[in-house]
RNA sequence: GCCCCCGUCGUCUAGCGGCCCAGGACGCCGCCCUCUCAAGGCGGUAACGUGGGUUCAAAUCCCAUCGGGGGUACCA
């Protein structure tokens, strides 16, 4: 172990789809460490393949990374003394290995189409040996692919922090496309080449890319031995590499993250965007403390930890290997947790993107209702900022998730309609119209105080002889529409008494209406 | 098919040969509190995939088997 090496580890992903808890997880991990060793974050995105790579996918992760408050100290957009970070901008240097890699006889041609190909490999199948593709088995050619030849025999070893000692059988490895017939370069050449040039120390990603792991070994002997790749950053004039470093000393392969089912990670079970967790409300400070959790946990056994004590326990040695499923359940009740710990002003400012229009509210299909209307203004008045203060502290208790307010919030800031499911459960009841007029009554003269709306209000047990509940109901419903709302007396005194009055007013034709029918 | 990885409550996990007839968290169930819904408090349910070894002693070590996953691309 170099324990002296200064820690880089790298994110690199392909800018393709956008970032989910999967993708989160293995940036997370290595943000981690290097938080955890005071060591360098890498950004680096690997776009090799121009039909799959888009500027969108880019743009997607850049928002969901600093919505999620993981930077970066090298990378993308921020750049960094090795960029640079895009691959596609690195295209010179990795044709340059190639081409020392093709001089020094380590490459070889192969113009067997695809088609080819397939049915050779099949062939081996049926005759039960490996199908892998080998150099010599292929003819003599000056044209079409450039393979790397590896060892035909003998086997390789890696320490994996995770796993262990993994051995794979040389026999058993396919020689990989480093050029593509069109000439670009693929992933196991531009990705071993930019760990070697960008000094990374420690290769952490997912548990799809252990099989890799041999070639990349291979290339990284190859590409140090006689100042190869050194060689080829002069020539292209990239920043040459800092003297101390070596090959990349360890790896660690994280599990998959799968669904409930068990299988692959799908949209159902928690593969959805990080926008669309921050849409549904969940804060970043519980998603980064969730996902840590997923595979890994701190010696002490705390499961609440902030972001600075993640970093404080963090270690490589303690990750799992298994593979975990992300458990919104789990995720739900620690957002709940962490939003009743904040501070009632910073959760207000927290709530206004899910009021205003920023976030849509869930339609009735799950998916982001487009007709919604907002709550507030944007950007939201004074007044209405205030009157969210004062709500605050009532939906704080009751919520799990952010985009919850928008159930709460409405009768507080404008005109709704009586829930007739609501009507009609509450007003069948006997003594529910007596409970609007005498609450309305009590209600005109009293001081509009939280402790003065209850005393009216509990006065009314006696006047009309039943229980508060009665009471309580039919004025819940008929002021905020619903027959679930927060507290009663707090949410009146947020009101405004002429509104609390008028509401009443008009919930009474509603309430005899019901009593009525039923004769 | 072949190669590699993985296997503790429904889920995330603790456990690294005796402290475990397995602990915590989420979920679920019940009770308490209560103006609704929540929140909160208390209690409960529930797991070492299976079969062989090794050992005085195994969830922990070994082997087999079954199950799951990944790879087997001119994707990454």
């Amino acid at each position: 172990m170099a324990a002296d090496r200064e820690v880089r580890v790298r994110f690199a992903p392909a800018p393709s789809g956008w970032l989910h808890v999967g993708s989160v997880r293995t940036a997370l991990f290595n943000w981690l460490w290097a938080r955890h060793t005071r060591g360098t974050f890498i950004w680096r995105i690997e776009d090799t393949d121009a039909d799959r790579a888009t500027e969108d996918s880019m743009q997607s992760m850049i928002e969901a990374m600093r919505w999620l408050g993981l930077d970066w100290d090298e990378g993308i957009e921020v750049g960094g003394p090795y960029g640079p970070y895009r691959q596609s901008e690195r295209a010179d240097l990795h044709r340059a290995v190639a081409r020392r890699l093709q001089d020094a006889g380590h490459l070889y041609h192969d113009d067997r189409s695809p088609d080819e190909l397939n049915t050779w490999r099949q062939q081996r199948r049926d005759d039960d040996l490996p199908p892998t593709v080998k150099r010599g088995t292929v003819p003599d050619a000056d044209t079409g692919t450039l393979r790397l030849a590896l060892p035909a025999s003998g086997t390789v070893s890696v320490h994996d922090e995770v796993r262990g000692e993994v051995t794979w059988d040389w026999a058993n490895e396919s020689d990989p496309v480093l050029v593509r017939s069109n000439g670009a370069v693929t992933y196991p050449l531009a990705n071993a080449t930019d760990d070697l040039a960008q000094g990374v120390s420690l290769v952490c990603r997912g548990e799809d890319l252990l099989s890799v792991t041999p070639r990349q070994l291979f290339l990284y002997d190859l590409l140090l031995a006689d100042g190869l790749l050194d060689d080829a950053l002069d020539e292209v004039g990239l920043p040459a590499r800092d003297p101390s470093w070596g090959a990349p000393s360890s790896f660690a392969h994280l599990s998959m993250v799968v669904g409930e089912d068990r299988k692959k990670l799908s949209k159902r079970h928690g593969s959805v965007s990080i926008q669309e967790l921050a849409r549904q409300g969940f804060l970043p400070e519980t998603l980064l403390n969730t996902i840590a959790l997923l595979g890994w946990s701190p010696r002490d056994g705390r499961e609440r930890l902030d972001r600075d004590e993640v970093v404080a326990a963090f270690s490589l040695d303690q990750v799992g290997a298994s593979a975990a499923a992300f458990d919104v359940d789990k995720l739900t009740a620690f957002n709940g947790e962490r939003i009743r710990d904040m501070d009632p002003a910073a959760l207000a400012h927290r709530l206004v993107p899910h009021l205003d229009g920023t976030y849509l509210p869930d339609g009735d299909d799950g998916e982001p209702d487009p007709d919604h209307e907002p709550i507030l203004s944007t950007p939201p008045s004074d007044g209405e900022l205030v009157r969210l203060t004062a709500l605050v502290p009532l939906v704080q208790e009751r919520m799990q998730v952010l985009a919850e307010v928008a159930d709460y919030a409405p009768p507080f800031f404008r005109e709704v309609g009586i829930d007739e499911a609501a009507a009609a459960k509450v007003f069948r009841k006997a003594g529910s119209v007596e409970a609007l007029e005498a609450g309305a009554t009590a209600l005109a003269g009293v001081d509009w105080t939280v402790e003065a709306i209850e005393a009216a209000l509990r006065g009314l047990t006696d006047e009309l002889g039943i229980g508060f509940g009665k009471v309580a109901q039919p004025i819940r419903v008929a002021v905020t529409g619903s027959n679930v709302s927060p507290p009663l007396f707090e949410s009146l005194a947020i009101m405004d008494r002429h509104v609390v009055l008028d509401r009443l007013a008009a919930a009474l034709p509603v309430a005899r209406a019901v009593r009525d029918d039923l004769g």
